[in-house]
DNA sequence: GCTCGTATGATTGTCAACAATCCGCGGAAC
DNA sequence: GTTCCGCGGATTGTTGACAATCATACGAGC
């Protein structure tokens, strides 16, 4: 023991079958396959590389993370996400981050406020290059670090699920286009508060960024609850 | 339209997977199978009458859900819940259902207040029969129920997995023994707090109950922290 | 002209066999 | 006596093929 090096274990530790769901993942993430489009396997299977088998057992672990819709014998799907999913994953972050602030604010203040600080710099750094997607990765990681600096495995998770909703509604519509220095003043303002244990400014700021970024969102977004056009085929029931 | 049937069409719309997954969910909830044991897959595909493809299937999906463990050409074992865990989980429960009661006393509050009484009925009749089993069982349902009154899916689906993971732990350390008249007053005042729209009392209330819970799980129970014997054999990590 | 039944093509769901990997045990060398 | 090496048994990971099911297009019937 003693060693100081930091996870050097995991040689090829992995199942495939975890990494290709983290391939389809970061694909849906990114917006490479359209919310809507269905996922044939052979296809997939072919380019990725792999079998069916493995495919699949990665598919069902992205059905059970809610980003996949399967329909029997019909094939798998990426979810669509309406106006009331978009509510819903803030309303969920929002409750997954609000707790994580209550466990920094309780515990180590002195780490988060360095993780946070980090990822600010990155965000820092994407705002004046102007880089979009980079501003959104920076804008990702600060959330994840965020909730991962409380220290509590399964708010990390779920987090996690959520950010990659996001990440899915800001691919869907590409209105990316919030203020980058708004962005990053708010997310100072969230440092800020928890260097500086301030526990109402930071709860406050949090909902508030949250309720943003949904009207930010779904403002003069063409989809207002009834599928307008074709590119929304399904309601969410 | 306009048809009142209430949801009659799924026939067998639901893979085979997803079924099984069910069948273990629910066994792996009812402590079946202790917690560390192996899932032999050629065992587990005969006696559910399946292969072992869709079993692999199911098996990928609750790993994804944090109730089994993977380990590369080892196999796959069901999740031994530590005492951290048994904090975390409440801790996620905390901030599930604490936004859950926001979000009811924000909206309907009498389609909420019936839910929750139909299920405290059952928790009456349970306490007062003396079936702990039962009793278990009404208070999952009342707190599914809880949170499903909030109308968020994302919160009910980790609702969902988390109240899976408090009846593994409750499982594991066979102590089902918290005072029944105790418990069912406890949701009582939940639902008294939920049908008077006090925000104050209904969050209080969830916390202290979230915290006794706690307290009452880990309080003598042999797990300590750090593996006292052969039934956990490794930490959490 | 419209509707219904049927054939076809493609896709998914399932299965059984093959290959790769790991654990436990026995024996040899030092 | 201890350590290392190798082998047998068992289990998982992967593959390809087979069977079931569904969507689409075409043609017959009314």
């Amino acid at each position: 023991m003693g060693l100081d090096l930091e996870d050097l274990e995991p040689v090829s530790r992995r199942s495939t079958a975890a990494i290709v769901a983290d391939r389809l993942r970061q694909a849906i993430m990114r917006g490479s396959f359209p919310p809507g489009t269905q996922l044939g396997e052979v296809e997939l299977a072919t380019r990725l590389g792999v079998s069916r088998g493995p495919l699949r057992e990665a598919m069902q672990r992205l059905v059970a993370e809610g980003l996949l819709r399967s329909e029997r014998h019909r094939g798998l799907f990426v979810r669509d996400l309406a106006a009331d999913d978009v509510r819903d994953v803030y309303i969920a972050r929002t409750a997954v981050e609000r707790a994580a602030a209550l466990l920094i604010l309780a515990g180590d203040r002195e780490s988060a406020t360095l993780r946070l600080t980090a990822a600010l710099a990155t965000m820092e750094a994407a705002a004046a290059a102007g880089d979009a997607v980079a501003l959104a990765d920076a804008d990702h990681r600060f959330h994840h670090e965020f909730v991962a600096a409380a220290g509590s495995p399964r708010l990390r998770r779920m987090a996690d699920a959520l950010l990659v909703e996001t990440r899915m509604c800001l691919a869907a519509l590409q209105r990316t286009a919030p203020p980058a220095a708004d962005l990053v003043a708010e997310h100072r303002i969230l440092r800020d508060a928890v260097r500086d244990g301030d526990t109402d400014r930071l709860v406050a700021t949090l909902e508030a960024h949250m309720a943003d970024a949904v009207a930010r969102i779904l403002d003069g977004a063409d989809l207002s609850e009834g599928a307008p056009d074709g590119n929304l085929p399904a309601l969410p029931a």
